[in-house]
DNA sequence: ACACGTGTTATGCG
DNA sequence: TCGCATAACACGTG
């Protein structure tokens, strides 16, 4: 399920295998993906341009159209996967992180498509229906990447209120690409408890938060995803810290369930 | 049967 | 209007 290095793996699989194929067929008829668009619309928008440059910020992507389209916004929510075929069924896909729920060919979950006039697809994959398709995108409101911010952003992003710091890393207005996994990643990195408020915390925390998240998000891009982070297989009942041993505890914060080490991130 | 979930967003409240 | 909390969304999995 993906966060922002998952997204990173499928905007570079359509960077790779998606563009400048013309589009002979849209295939938008999954109104809730493609909501607020009408079946059919973006197929109008779309069939005889290709696909230009490939974009992300935070977990938003979104591809130029030639002869000045619109572009076409890929979110791929909680289950969303990127596959595409070549002419003769070839996949190409944008990671493992479904971890074999899927076998090549296995299209039963498609809810949208772009096919290709050499025979070839793109397709959004996804369980849920979480996902989401659109022409024109909004990301104008997204924050800064968490791959490519400046500490100054960072720090801008924790100054002000008074949320729970985990609910604050989780904002794509305030930082773009930290998911929940993430999160307890870079919380327990940097011995931070979840729950914090943004307001409680020193500037010593905030530079630690910093390390923590360039090395968790730089370590899940160069690795294939966020469950090769340090934390994973540890959010379990019963599991304790890798670091001390002592107890992970758990708990909502911002809505999400949230693991940490309750002696080194006590509140 | 039932609770859970790696994401987003509409709604409600102070 | 703002900042924050919560429920809802859809549906497969354990």
């Amino acid at each position: 399920m993906p966060e922002l290095p998952e997204v990173e793996s499928a905007r570079a699989v359509i960077e790779r295998a998606g563009l400048g194929r013309e589009i002979a067929g849209v295939d938008d008829s999954d109104t809730y993906v493609c909501r607020p668009h009408r079946p059919g619309q973006i197929r109008d928008a779309l069939v005889g341009r290709a696909l230009g440059a490939a974009h992300r910020r935070g977990k938003s992507m979104w591809c130029d159209t030639t002869w000045d389209g619109p572009e076409l916004g890929i979110h791929l929510g909680m289950s969303g996967k990127i596959v595409i075929a070549g002419p003769d069924g070839t996949e190409a896909d944008g990671g493992d992180y479904w971890e074999g729920r899927r076998r090549p060919g296995d299209y039963r979950w498609c809810r949208f498509a772009l096919t290709f006039a050499d025979g070839g697809r793109l397709m959004l994959v996804d369980p849920r229906r979480l996902g989401r398709v659109r022409l024109d995108p909004p990301v104008a409101s997204l924050g800064p990447d968490a791959a490519t911010m400046t500490p100054a952003e960072f720090r801008a992003a924790l100054a002000s209120g008074t949320a729970p710091v985990k609910a604050r890393l989780l904002d794509q207005e305030a930082v773009a690409g930290i998911g929940n996994l993430l999160a307890d990643q870079i919380l327990w990195s940097a011995r931070i408890n979840p729950g914090r408020r943004v307001d409680r915390l020193t500037g010593d925390d905030v530079d630690r938060l910093l390390r923590a998240t360039r090395r968790a998000v730089r370590s899940a891009l160069a690795d294939g995803g966020v469950h090769t982070l340090g934390l994973n297989g540890f959010r379990l009942a019963g599991a304790r810290c890798p670091r001390d041993g002592a107890p992970m505890a758990r708990s909502a914060v911002g809505g999400r369930t949230s693991w940490w080490c309750s002696v080194e991130q006590a509140v």
